[in-house]
This record gives structure tokens, sequence and C-alpha cells, in this order.
RNA sequence: GGGAGUUUAGCUCAGCUGGUUCAGAGCAUCUGCCUUACAAGCAGAGGGUCACUGGUUCGAACCCAGUAACUCCCACCA
């Protein structure tokens, strides 16, 4: 049978994952084994993979794929968020598309629409997950908006009325007047703007015009002006001011006290109020208050009893209270009231001016400050427990320097708006009685018995719920709880077995927003933490450093990767470029070196396989075999600890020299038949094949969370002999950490050190690497050469290996370890060249001994340095010398 | 405005408790090879003022202070 030429990734990738889900290997149901457990973070339903979910997904896949092979019983939840403001944006496209406009829909109609949007298209990165690999129980997939889920939701809010941790009110909000709804302030994004700022002249009341100068450039209280100028970036909202404010210490301003104004354009007249909250040298000293579309202006015009104008409509467009531009949008009206208040003469400048604008993280809608009637979590007493967690270790965030940032925020956070002006989502279960109060409770039914205890007479017909459904975070805060029915069913077999979670892989973008909501329900309902490690992966940036964006078309179809390079290529690739928590320079090119990987281990296998036994030949590689197992079982310990600290990427280069440089470069190289002339094929002995293959098939399994799918195809291959259906790579256990000969792997890199040399000779000498030499060793260390004397002779082509007592003359000699060794070329030594060359080693070692001997002349060395730290230097200190022994004497040697 | 992080080879990153003349890895580059697994390969080689300036120390890429650049998070100055 003929293997071919390089291994082709997709028709295996397909192969192997069909039939690991036709054995159920995914599976996972509680059992007496230590459960390992990831719940995945809920891509949102109308998402479609990109490289960060292919990072994130490819990390987790890698956890685990080796908590299974670990003999855990690893159990990975998939699932996918309601994301109930971009979805909804996203059908009320649709439908506008169809020619259905939302407002002309019921609530049970537009949900319908929705329902069947996400039955459609929902879930499609689902499938791409699987492209890649990802070894999640999909018997477990959940979506946000599952019955059980939203009634463990529903279940949780009531929980948190009932603590009086839930209230409603009249707020100032965050409002998106695109999705026209709330938004927390955690889903606003700030961007600087480039913007203008307006100087506008309000006539104050009953003064006389005295002169041209404005009060603002005036000292001189002689002269009253008949006006004064604020500056603001928001003019088309002076409609909606309450008051002008100035500081109570402004002297340019103190003939104002007291005194009203009017605004341009309306002539409404508005008092002049005074708080030291106004910077005298910002702008003109002079701020206009609008209670209504201002967070600051609010407050003040709380504290001074302001009159609250609102002249906006949910779309940001001016209403009637406007009086001027009603139905026009904020932004248009700003230039047109430009252009009015030019005309009317109140516009003294404009000057440019940059400041930070909130968009929704949604929408990406300018955010509006407005006023309404929201419902709020209360945070203090959520946060501090979950504060504790993180501070006290019990939840781990790795890296640790997001800490600080977690702290930071769990100090000061605010009451949390969790009530959208949506429909796709968690309607709020509170009941409005007919006399405005209401009941919360899980169903209407509830509430009816609830609202009797207020008046016994009401029907059920009577309560009419709560419009506004909750934020998205409100119900993923919940994740590692509902999926396995831990709100409802507080005390079931996978809750108790699953719960807490091991491992959650996400963005640090999100810390706040979900990381630390689990964290809070997870005390709230169970008393303890959702998982112990939390790992931030980085920003996947393009290799310019710029953010992958869909807008800079920058970032590459993740689908369109894994077809070029296959699944494992991809895999690798992410992983390649992959510090934890610091963001990661994706390039193709580490794709290209995984795929390039894949290869190289296919090559390999096609190697391996081509032997054949002939069992006259003795056992001949044992040197070679106990060499590599050592270095092997060297290669576990430092993966081990590698997976310990999370350092995925380190893991996977250990993993990458093991196969290629120990495996490839120089053990299949030691034990490979030697190229015989006329004879066909080469056979090779027992010993060394069961050996090699046994080495092969512990490297398949390291690899395997890595590369599952070459892996597994190579795995059942005939070479591994024949394997029942369920003996599977995905399922097999990893190898254990064996003997390690530290000394036959010290003796062998002195003796790979003897074949780079022999290289280096020739490529020097211009000779080729098909002629065979002879070679001489002058032993001054105990190493045994005798055993590597085969090794020598066929990685190095050498003809013979002879010992020695003196060194030779004219012939080519280097040093390795602290042997001398003598290469015989049948070409004349160039004296010169060796003696620069020797001359060099020499300088070399007389300036490391000259350093050697400062140190251990140094009394306060010797008397503050660890001992060991003492004895390493004597040791090389006599390693120098008895170096710079032999160059002298080779030296000496050329000279004479 | 506040806070955090980063800065080491052309690129992406290691460098753990300060202790080899310590400056490393992979990729890329250069040179030579179509050697019977692999040219997606093999054998070699070159490449760095560890951002900068001071300090502590017997000894600093590592600790301290300051400076610069970049990144991120938080924050209501119109």
């Amino acid at each position: 049978m003929s293997i071919a030429k390089t291994y082709s990734p997709t028709a295996a990738e397909d192969k192997w994952y069909s039939y690991w889900l036709k054995h159920n290997f995914f599976r996972s149901v509680p059992d007496h084994r230590e459960p390992y457990t990831i719940v995945i973070p809920p891509p949102n339903v109308t998402g479609v993979l990109h490289m960060g979910h292919m990072l994130n997904n490819t990390i987790q896949d890698v956890l685990i794929r080796r908590a299974r092979m670990k003999g855990k019983n690893a159990c990975w939840v998939p699932g996918t968020d309601h994301a109930s403001i971009a979805t909804e944006a996203k059908v009320v496209a649709m439908l506008k598309e169809r020619g259905i406009n939302k407002k002309d829909l019921s609530r049970e109609e537009f949900l319908s629409y929705a329902w069947e949007w996400k039955e459609k298209y929902g879930g499609i990165i689902l499938e791409q997950l699987k492209k890649l690999g990802a070894s999640c129980d999909w018997e477990r997939t959940k979506f946000t908006m599952d019955e059980d889920m939203s009634e463990s939701v529903i279940d949780y809010f009531v929980h948190l009325h009932k603590k009086g941790w839930i209230y409603r009110g009249v707020r100032m909000v965050n409002w998106d007047p695109q999705g026209k709804t709330a938004v927390s302030d955690e889903e606003v994004i700030r961007k600087e703007v480039n913007q203008k700022l307006y100087y506008i002249k309000y006539e104050v009341a009953g003064e006389e015009e005295r002169g041209a100068n404005e009060g603002r450039t005036s000292h001189n209280a002689q002269r009253t002006p008949s006006h004064l100028t604020i500056a603001t970036t928001r003019p088309e909202t002076i409609m909606a001011d309450a008051a002008i404010c100035i500081n109570p210490h402004d002297e340019r301003y103190t003939h104002l006290h007291g005194k009203s104004v009017f605004i341009p354009l309306i002539n409404r007249e508005i008092p002049v109020i005074m708080d030291e909250y106004v910077t005298m040298d910002f702008g003109t000293g002079c701020l206009k208050v609008t209670p209504a579309h201002d967070l600051n202006d609010y407050e003040l015009g709380q504290k001074h009893k302001l009159q609250i104008i609102d002249i906006l409509n949910d779309d940001a467009t001016l209403n009637e209270k406007a009086q001027i531009l009603v139905g026009e949008d904020r932004f248009i009206a700003r230039k047109k009231i430009a252009v009015l208040l030019e005309e009317a003469g109140a516009l003294e400048k404009t000057e440019d001016y940059t400041s930070q604008i909130g968009y929704s993280e949604r929408t990406n809608a300018a955010i509006e400050p407005k006023l309404s009637m929201q419902w709020f979590c209360k945070m203090p007493e959520l946060a501090k427990p979950a504060l504790e967690y993180v501070l006290n270790g019990d939840v781990k965030l790795i890296p640790e320097k997001f800490i600080n940032t977690y702290r930071h925020w769990m100090e000061n956070v605010r009451d949390w708006n969790i009530s959208r002006q949506l429909w796709w989502g968690q309607q709020i279960p509170a009941y409005y009685l007919p006399n405005g109060d209401f009941v919360v409770a899980k169903t209407k039914e509830e509430a009816l018995t609830e609202a009797h205890k207020i008046d016994a007479s009401l029907t059920i017909d009577q309560l009419s719920q709560d419009e506004d459904v909750l934020d998205t975070w409100f119900s993923s805060g919940l994740w590692p709880i509902s999926v396995f029915d831990g709100v409802r069913n507080p005390d079931n077999a996978e809750i108790n077995y699953y719960y807490p979670t091991n491992d959650l892989v996400t963005a640090p973008e999100i810390l706040f927003f979900w990381v630390a909501r689990m964290i809070m329900a997870g005390h709230e309902l169970r008393e303890t933490k959702p998982f112990t490690n939390v790992y931030l992966t980085g920003i996947v940036r393009d290799k310019l450093g710029r953010k992958m964006s869909k807008s800079l078309g920058n970032s590459p179809d993740p689908l369109d990767l894994i077809a070029k390079y296959g699944a494992d290529g991809v895999r690798v690739g992410m992983l390649l470029c992959s510090p934890a928590g610091n963001d990661l320079m994706f390039d193709e090119k580490y794709c290209e070196q995984g795929s390039g990987f894949a290869n190289k281990i296919w090559n390999a296998f096609k190697l391996v396989k081509g032997w054949e036994i002939d069992n006259s030949i003795a056992p001949k590689n044992s040197v070679a075999i106990e060499w590599f197992s050592s270095r092997f079982s060297q290669a576990l310990v430092e993966i081990d600890s590698d997976f310990a600290q999370y350092r995925l990427s380190e893991a996977l280069m250990t993993t990458y020299k093991l196969v290629w440089d120990d495996f490839c470069a120089w053990y299949l190289e030691m034990v490979k038949p030697a190229y015989q002339q006329g004879v066909e094929k080469q056979k090779i002995d027992a010993e060394t094949y069961n050996a090699t293959v046994a080495f092969f098939e512990d490297i398949l399994k390291v690899l395997h969370p890595y590369m599952p799918f070459l892996t597994e195809e190579l795995w059942h291959d005939e070479l591994f002999g024949t394997r029942s259906e369920l003996d599977c790579c995905i399922v097999a256990q990893l190898p254990t950490i064996g003997k390690i000969n530290s000394q036959l792997v010290a003796e062998i890199e002195i003796v790979q050190q003897v074949v780079t040399q022999i290289r280096n000779t020739r490529n020097n000498n211009q000779l080729s690497p098909k002629e065979a030499l002879p070679l001489a060793v002058k032993a001054n260390s105990a190493i045994n050469y005798n055993q590597y004397e085969p090794i020598i002779k066929q990685l190095g082509n050498v003809t013979e290996l002879s010992k020695i007592d003196d060194a030779i003359n004219g012939a080519n000699s280097f040093i390795a370890g602290t042997d001398e060794f003598f290469v015989m070329l049948n070409i004349a030594v160039d004296k010169d060249a060796e003696r620069e060359r020797l001359k060099k080693e020499l300088d070399y070692l007389i300036g490391f001994l000259k350093s050697v001997n400062a140190k251990l002349g140094n009394e306060r060395f010797m008397a503050n340095a660890k001992p060991e730290i003492i004895e390493n230097e004597l040791k090389k200190k006599a390693d120098a010398e008895a170096r710079l022994k032999i160059v002298e004497d080779n030296l000496r040697g050329l000279a004479g």
C-alpha cells in the first residue's frame, strides 16, 4: 500500500469528527471519576466564528482533551446567548427588509418572527466550532432563552427582589436611540470625537444694553452686559435648559446673582443659579443646565430643584416641548440650530473641540442620557463577596494582572440597570395592579396571590406584566449554574457533580460584564465560586497590531484558514503566537508552520511504516532507545509544569521540539537502517521497531490535544496493531513520566556536539556529506565512547572511531565537553586558520576564567553567595581550566 | 484625569528566587545540499547597547527611582 506523500487534512477531519460523535466520546454524564468542567462562553446566537472565537475555543478544546486523556470526566458545555439587543436589532432589520415595521406587530407576533429567525440562522457558530474540532458535549447544548434557562433567570430575579436588591426607579440612564432601550454603563463605549464647542449668547432679563462687550470678557463692573455667553457641545438642547449656572466665587458674574436669562430662539426665561460645581476656567464659566439630557445637569437640577424638560423622543428626535425643530434628529437639529442662532445673532463663535462620547456597544449609536423608569440591581452586597473570591485566590485570574482591574471595578461599582425596553429576552416578572402598585412573582398566578394581599377583589386579567426584558448579562451571569439546572433544582445530581466548574476561558473585556456577575450569582445562589481558574486570552490583532475587525477587513475567515491549513494546522498556528493574557499578533504564517508540523509528523510516520522486522538482527539501538525515553520523560515534566501555569504556547513548543528535534532529527536518524547499496529494503531489529512504534504512539497522545485529527488518523493505522472500535486516541490515557537517565542525556548531548562538529568540519572544508571520514578521540572525561560509536558513525558518517592517547598533528581537531576529537582529512590542514581558531578559543577561555576567578577571589561574593552557586563557580573553573590546557597543547602542537 | 500592562534578534515570544562569558527558542534571513520519510525537507551560519537615565548590589535583562513610546481598563468637566 502506498502512503500519500503529504498529509491531507480535509477527509480525515470529517471522518474522525463524526466517528467521535458516533461513539459519544464528547458525552459526559456524572460517574465515579473526577469531573473536569468547562462551560463555553456562549457566543451570540447571531454570531459567526471570528478569530477571537478560534483562539478561545482552541484553548478550551486543548484543555478539555487533555483532561479527558488524564482520566477525568471531561465535560464541555456548549451553547449560545440570546444577546437581546443585538439579536432584536437583527430581527428588526430583517422585518424591515420584508416591509414589516416592528411597531405594527404585537409582542407575540414579533417574538414568533424572532424565534423563526433564531431557528433558521441561530447557532451557525456552533456548527463552525465543530470544524475546529471542538469536543463539546453537544447533547448539552443550551440556549439562554431555553425554557428552563429562562425560568432560572426569573427565579433569580424573584430571589434578588425578595432580598430587596432589586428596585425600580426613575434615573438617568444610557439610552440607545437606535435600539430604543436603556443599556448598562458597561455597554457604553467611549470614543474620542471631534466636535464643536458652540458659544451661545443668552439675553439677561431686565438689563440694558450698555456696550459691545460681552459678559465673559468683561471685568469691569461698570459695564453691565445684557448678555452672557455659555459654551456647549449640544446647542440642540438649549430648549431644555432649566437654568444657567455660575460659580459663586466667579467675580466676573457677581452682577448676575439673582438674575434670569432668556433662552435664545424660544425666549423662555430661566434663572441663573450658583454652584461650585462649575469650573471657572472652562469655556466661559457659565454652564447651561439641562437636567433632562445630561447626567451632571440632572444631579445639579435635583440639587437646585429645577424643572426637567425632556425635549427628545425615544429615537432622539426633538419633540414638541422643544418648540422648534420638532421631529428633527438630534444631530440634524444641531446643525440647523447653529444656523438659526447665527441668524438670530446669538451665536458668538464656534471652536473645534474633542471630547469623549458614549456609543452603544451593540448598535454603535451615540448614547443619549435619558431619564426613565428602569429596574436596578443593587451591587454593593453582591460585589463584596465576589471580590473576596478573587482576592483570596479561590478564583484565580490568569494572568494575575487582572486582579487589580477587577478589584478596582468591584470597589467602585454602581447599581446595575437591568431592564431593557426590548421584547427579545426574559420579560421582567413584575405585575402591575390597576392602582399602579406592583408585585413580583414567578408566574401571573403567583402574582395574583400576592396581589390579593393588597386587594382581595382583583382578578388575573387586571394584572399586567412589565413590558421590559432583562439585560442579557443578567441571564448569562447564571450560565455555569443554569446549564446544570442548578437554579431551579439546586440539589440535583448534575450541579452537585459538575459545579464549581474548573476553567473558564474568556476575553478580558467581559471580565465585569460576565465573569464578575457569574461569581456574584455563584455566591448568591450556591455560596461557592462558579469556577476555579479564569484564563483570560488576549485580543487577536493582525500583524500590524490592529484589532481584527469587519470594518478593517483584516480578519481572515477562520473557515478559509481551516480549509487551507487544516484544523490542526490552524489550532497549532493560533497557539504558537498566543502569550497568556497578552494580545496576539496573528499572522497566517503561523498556520503554515502548524500545517508544516503536521506534515513532518506524517513523514516520520511514513518512515516507520516502511520498516520491516528481521528477527535475525540483534538489538543494536538500546542506547538510543533509552536516551529518547529519557528525553520524552523530560519533555513530559516540562509540559506538565507548563500546563499547570496555563502556558499552553510553551507546552506546545516543548512538544514541537520533542517531536521535530529529538524524535525526528536525532532518534529516528540514530536508529533508522543505514542505506545499503543494492539492498532494496532495509530491515530493522525487533526491539528497535517495537520501541519506535511505542514512542510514536506516545507522541500521538501528547500531540492529540493540539492536533486531534492527525493524531486520530495515524492512531488507527495498522502500524499500531489492530484496534477495537473504541480504542481511540481521543480517549487514550496520556503517557506517564518514566525513568530519566540524566547522565545518558548529558553524554548524548556531547555526542550531538561531536556529530555537529564533524558536519561542520566537512562544511568548512567543502566536503560532501557523503564523504565518510575517520575520527579519533582523546578522551579526558570518563565518557565511554564505545557505546556511542554506532551513533557517531551513523550520524556523522564516520568510518571508524579510534581511541588515542596523544593529539594527532595535522588533523582537524575540536573539543566536545572536555574531550578532544581529531578528524583525519585527505587534505592538508590550513595551519594558519587552525591557529586562528584556537587562538580565539584561547582568548575566550582566558576571559572566562578571569571572570570566574574574579568572583571566587571576591570576599563578599564568597561571603554572600549561596553554597551551590559557589560550587557551580568552582566547577566552571575546573572545566575551563581543562579546556584551556587542551587548547594550549594543541596550539603548541601546531607550532611544533 | 486615574490605574494597569508592555518594551529582549527582522517577526512572535521565553528568560521562574538577581548568580555560567546569559543573552535563549520558533519563524524569517544567508550559505551549502534534490543524502531512499519529509525541498512543507536536510546540514550549517549570521543576527541583540535586553527602550533610555540613574541607583542598590560582590554581581542586574531581572530589584528601586525617573524618562520615553505603545496598549488596555476606568472616569460626568459643559
